[in-house]
DNA sequence: GCGCATGATTTCGG
DNA sequence: CCGAAATCATGCGC
């Protein structure tokens, strides 16, 4: 109150010298009526100020009619430029101006983000293109076609909440601004107010309010990403895989079990049939499509990893699917040997391609391959069938007793394994050990 | 609820 | 980058 006292009286000090004589820089009275040109201008800036500085004391339509008139004072222009001018050089209302805002990284990176996640940016059709993406992303997986759909609705309605908060931002944020703007082109009619300094407090609003946009916009990330790693996570979720898949699975293994690393092909023919072809290998791993055939990497890992931890354990499993393999190519065998005889008895249906080819199904077709590598010569069919045979019969016949060896006589013995731990190179199968490796088969599986 | 089975992930080495 | 090994986390039968 004081301050603001002494302040207002300094000024008249100043500036009011005809009235209020205090200082030595005192304008001449206002009675100097000889007064030149100078004089008499002075004079007039010295009544207006007067004029200005006791606005307050009068009433408020006599303030509203001096208003007026000093408005329309001729020499009012004149007075606004030059108080804007100290204004400028004062640099109080500069402050701040220099920050010509560099786009916030953190803006631009939220903006990214929503962009990245579909929340910014153009609609996607509906949602539905975006659903389609994610679909074949899932190589067509239906089990999760329900998560899916649930996060695409997640993620519209945090797009629709967004867009209209935005809106209304955006609405606020220019309503306000034009109220600014308009409040203060009003002033600048009384105070010193330069189009620039409105350009600065526009910049400053906008400032402000970018902040609630930030907010907002993190707000939404941050919604997003709850949503994102909810669903990653029920991705993730672990799921065993269905009986007839770990059947498949097994048979292989257990048909290669002294070389169960399929390769590319064997998993990619694995996966389809197990129908466990989601691609739900985290992190991309490279750019060799990799990622498809990961759930049955993952199978073969862990269980090339019991196995070997426990292969007492496994026993029985072993000997079940050696058996179950047994019949299987048995049975295959039989067919082909009557095929063969059947269609002509010295060069089998192996045609020129040289593959075995079977009427049955990819089953049935991926355990002869197990059985007898990958390529069958054709010239050997007739040979390799029957010794396929024996072989068979005599694991049929040692498999019938399993029970009986199930402790201490294991069928699939660690032999399998060499000193390292490491699986033994894929060329000697062991007497009984796989009904897979017939004579005269070539062990073409390397996956290595 | 517990314990085992099992799919997934992480860590480490080559 | 792949596989082994360790570990995590969940499913599932009891």
């Amino acid at each position: 109150m004081d301050d603001q006292a002494r302040i207002m009286q300094s000024i008249g000090g100043v500036s009011l010298a005809g009235h209020s004589v205090q200082g030595g820089m005192a304008l001449p009275p206002p009675h100097g009526h000889d007064g030149t040109d100078g004089d008499g201008r002075k004079q007039d800036i010295g009544d207006i100020l007067h004029q200005i500085m006791t606005i307050t004391d009068q009433s408020l339509d006599e303030a509203q009619a001096k208003k007026h008139g000093l408005n329309c004072h001729r020499m009012k222009p004149a007075l606004f430029s030059v108080l804007c001018e100290i204004k400028e050089k004062t640099g109080l209302s500069i402050r701040g101006a220099q920050e010509e805002d560099p786009p916030d990284p953190q803006l631009m990176r939220l903006d990214n983000m929503l962009l990245a996640e579909g929340v910014a940016g153009p609609e996607k059709g509906g949602g539905s293109a975006a659903a389609a993406a994610a679909a074949a992303a899932s190589g067509g997986a239906a089990d999760n076609s329900i998560e899916h759909s649930d996060y695409r609705a997640k993620l519209t309605q945090i797009r629709q909440i967004y867009h209209t908060e935005l809106e209304k931002y955006e609405q606020a944020c220019n309503e306000f601004t034009t109220h600014v703007m308009n409040l203060l082109r009003e002033q600048s009619r009384t105070r010193p107010i330069s189009p620039k300094e409105i350009e600065r407090m526009v910049g400053i609003i906008h400032r402000k309010f970018s902040s609630i946009q930030m907010q907002l916009k993190q707000s939404t990330c941050e919604a997003v990403m709850i949503l994102r790693s909810r669903f990653l996570d029920a991705r993730r979720k672990r799921r065993n895989f269905s009986k007839q898949a770990t059947e498949i699975l097994n048979e292989y293994f257990y048909s290669h079990l002294s070389n169960p690393y399929p390769s590319e092909e064997a998993k990619e023919e694995l996966a389809k049939k197990c129908s466990i072809t989601v691609s739900q290998v985290g992190p991309e791993r490279g750019s060799g499509g990799g990622g498809r055939c990961s759930m049955v990497s993952n199978w073969f890992g862990n269980k090339r990893i019991r196995y070997k931890k426990n292969i007492g354990k496994f026993q029985e499993e072993a000997n079940l699917y050696a058996a179950k393999t047994a019949v299987n190519a048995a049975h295959a065998a039989a067919a082909a040997v009557q095929n063969s005889q059947a269609n002509s008895p010295t060069t089998p249906n192996s045609g020129s391609s040289g593959s075995f080819s079977l009427p049955n199904s990819g089953d049935m077709f991926l355990s002869m391959q197990s059985l007898n590598g990958d390529s069958y010569q054709g010239a050997q069919v007739g040979a390799n069938v029957q010794s396929q045979v024996d072989t068979l019969r005599h694991v049929i016949s040692q498999t019938a007793g399993y029970n009986d060896a199930l402790g201490g006589n294991p069928m699939y013995s660690q032999h399998n394994l060499n000193a390292n731990g490491g699986w033994q190179d894929a060329t000697t199968p062991s007497s009984v050990i796989s009904p897979t490796e017939g004579p005269g088969s070539v062990h073409s599986d390397t996956s290595n």
